[in-house]
DNA sequence: TATAATATGTTACAAAGATCACAAAAATAA
DNA sequence: TTATTTTTGTGATCTTTGTAACATATTATA
């Protein structure tokens, strides 16, 4: 089970190749790659070849099939839909980001409880809470994004989990409790600020 | 080297800690810890062995003693000031969040190019680029957060890192190049998103 | 056709990180 | 005082992840 990192970088190197189709670069090599997205070259060929992916000794990979053959495994040829829960500030600056159609991916529905924010005034349509279970159904959503504050945080997360969200981004800084087969992702942005500040810290001492 | 994991758990335990206080608590056993931060009790007792921090037997740890033990460990003492670059979706966001001060940890100055967004707008004051190293030098800052458009980032972190700067939490979608003595983070908000989506989309399967 | 050069693919090795198992200490109860 | 219970602290083990080394394939060239 050598999943997660592996998956983690083969996001990148997608992004990376869409990069090179549209500087109209057809082929590449391990190192070239290597190089783009900050692992070695070593590393590159061992996540490729762990799905199977072959490249050509000598030609490297072509670049239109390297992105075909991730787009297989990562499921890119579907759009992946996500509902995000809470219109905060991260909430207004998520659905405003504009990277993720790059992506196939797409927040189709977001949700807050203050009713000041539901409606159509955002790009993306923002309901009550109450909604949720009827559009994760209708949408046939598995994945959400809590950005509510951190009181709240848990209960968002088990309305969720009840309708059958399997994988959730939290951006509340909570641990949150569920069952293990809810997979859920912490992103603290001021964790990582601590985290960084403690090494800057030292590397003087 | 068992450093960046440890610490950033060091982090969460110390948030932890801070509820605590303010819910009365005065003493805790490493099995409570370890469930409010999801890791094992183990894992506890040997982050705080790693930094000499040591417990009770019977009596598990003191939690104004730890917070305190914890807070020389990543130098909480004194308010650590980050500086942003970006006042787009996420800069925004993050100058309006609230859960630096609980940490430690302000944002003491953004910077944008956009002179629309220069001033004293916000919470904090927005300066032209130009006025970076004037600004990094006199506030003594090692720590900047990267929030501007993938074309520009790499530009940034040549300007950051050429005044001073050896940590930076980098949203734009690059790897950033640089020497290796600068720590850089890189936080990839549709990258997260994918990921969980390939575990969600497998574990139906 | 033989040789040299260049990249890949895989196996072996190393390092980091987490888990397990258990001894030792402290408190409580008998 | 002795036995029992509870919780810490750590050495050993296992798992995951990354690095290095090298054999193999392909192309180009003489």
């Amino acid at each position: 089970m050598l999943i997660y990192k592996t998956i983690t970088r083969l996001i990148q190197y997608r992004l990376c190749l869409i990069h090179y189709t549209e500087l109209g670069i057809e082929q590449i090599f391990s190192y070239t790659l290597a190089k783009e997205t900050g692992v070695s070259p070593e590393q590159v060929r061992k996540d490729f070849s762990q799905f199977g992916i072959r490249g050509n000794k000598k030609a490297g990979y072509n670049v239109l099939q390297l992105i075909e053959q991730i787009n297989a495994i990562l499921s890119k040829n579907t759009v992946q839909k996500i509902i995000l829960v809470g219109m905060g500030n991260i909430g207004k600056a998520l659905i405003h980001y504009k990277g993720f159609e790059n992506r196939n991916m797409q927040i189709v529905a977001a949700f807050d409880i203050d009713p000041a924010k539901q409606g159509r005034k955002y790009r993306i349509p923002v309901y009550p809470l109450q909604k949720l279970p009827q559009i994760v159904r209708r949408e046939d959503i598995s994945n959400a994004i809590i950005a509510v504050p951190e009181s709240t945080a848990q209960q968002v997360c088990d309305l969720l989990t009840e309708n059958g969200i399997r994988g959730i981004l939290n951006f509340a800084p909570v641990i949150l409790k569920t069952s293990d087969r809810i997979m859920i992702k912490n992103i603290s942005l001021c964790g990582e600020l601590e985290a960084l500040s403690y090494f800057t810290q030292r590397t003087t001492v």
